[in-house]
DNA sequence: ATGCAGAGGATTGTATACAATGTAGTCTTT
DNA sequence: AAAGACTACATTGTATACAATCCTCTGCAT
């Protein structure tokens, strides 16, 4: 029934949404008793959740010494977003020309129901948080391309929503976000791959560049040197 | 010294050879078991390791079942193509903007050496061996993108050596693959990202349309129905 | 005061033992 | 004879115990 899954595999996807949450910072060390001693069970069960959550990059193990959520640098947040904005303009091309003519009317309904939340809503809260996602995971999916599912989803993602530095493109103005959005299915509903392609690329791109704005604004006041691992916190 | 590696990890990277080589065929059991008699040690460590092959993308692993080499279909090995080639083409437009000119200087280099070999070695072994795989290294690694450089490298690679559908590119005609590399070169030298990205593209394209048609082919001839798993392949 | 050396403690890596689940083979039943 | 259930075995999941490594704190020397 319920624990058809293994212990290893609750205690990792506790752990994960935790970690993307927010609820264990960055540079945290996750001590295998610790776990044991939160989680119950043994030691060989946490290891195995470790090690999973190694495997998914939300984690950094090194021998004898433990494991600590990861910590990104600016630099390496860039390449995530470089690679990401790169895969989803490809997934964006690849929907265009694999979707089923009902999969795009339902990505168009879709839409015309993210238009009344917006009006209703003021939009600031539902439309960013699932709908946004909703949105770019269905054109995933749509790209028919299991591995890059598996990619953009199951890897980049969720480091992504770790850091929420999609600050300038999605939640200043959702409704603009979401012209954006109408465009690219319309591109798709169309069989445009190339435009579609070039809509999302563009779509995404603010981010990236907002991202690494920040970086250069960051390197010419050079206050806080080093901060790519901080080290040693443990919960007060 | 030499066992500043774990056990499981030293275990993990001979079975990634192993299996990469096709010394362990696909659909193959990996019994923990067996394991131990063949490495020493216990479970926990090739437990361990089977994991980290597992996150890897080279075995697969079913809760109370035990673990199997991957064994892909062409839709899935298309996947990985497609994927490939979006993320290569990416690495070559960065590597355009990013590598320093030494590095640009070396590649060069590397390309002339390449052609004096093919010259005289009649280029058949050595030149797909490692030059090939040197030549796209030092451009993903010129793109200055870690994670790019992860998953390329770290993931998609092996299990594209695995299965070895490269033949119509650089099999047949390893000049015709190193005017396609000089090329790629210069518009790097020329810091053309655009012109770059397509050489890229193009050049790895071959593969990946020699890999589609091989697709419909098979479909058309439904002779050997589901090679999906080959399973229950003991060594005989 | 700063830096290095060493001992102690804590944590991870490994080994072994037990429990739970999946698998295969046999037996019964229709 | 074929299909289904049951039993025995094999394999994986988990728990506990031991060994090896690393981190930290103290003490000493410069």
């Amino acid at each position: 029934m319920s624990d058809n899954q293994t212990l290893a595999e609750k205690v990792f996807s506790e752990l994960a949404t935790a970690i993307v949450r927010g609820e264990i910072r960055p540079g945290e060390r996750l001590s295998e008793q610790a776990l044991v001693d939160r989680y119950g069970g043994s030691r060989a069960p946490m290891r195995e959740a470790i090690q999973k959550l190694e495997a998914r990059n939300l984690v950094v193990r090194v021998p004898h010494a433990g494991a600590r959520v990861v910590s990104l640098s600016l630099e390496e947040l860039r390449d995530i977003y470089e690679v990401r904005l790169e895969l989803e303009s490809m997934a964006c091309r690849l929907a265009a020309q694999r979707m089923t003519d009902d999969e795009v009317t339902a990505l168009q309904d879709l839409l015309t129901e993210h238009a009344r939340t917006i009006e209703a809503d003021q939009g600031q809260s539902y439309y960013q948080k699932s709908g946004n996602l909703d949105f770019h995971f269905r054109i995933i999916e749509g790209s028919k391309n299991r591995r890059l599912h598996q990619m953009l989803c199951g890897d980049l993602y969720h480091i992504i929503r770790m850091y929420r530095y999609q600050t300038s493109t999605s939640n200043k103005r959702p409704q603009q976000a979401l012209l954006e959005h109408l465009r690219i299915v319309e591109a798709i509903a169309a069989r445009d791959a190339e435009l579609a392609e070039l809509l999302m690329r563009r779509h995404i791109q603010a981010s990236l560049t907002n991202l690494e704005q920040r970086m250069v604004r960051e390197n010419n006041e050079p206050k806080n040197k080093n901060p790519k691992y901080k080290q040693t916190q443990k919960q007060a």
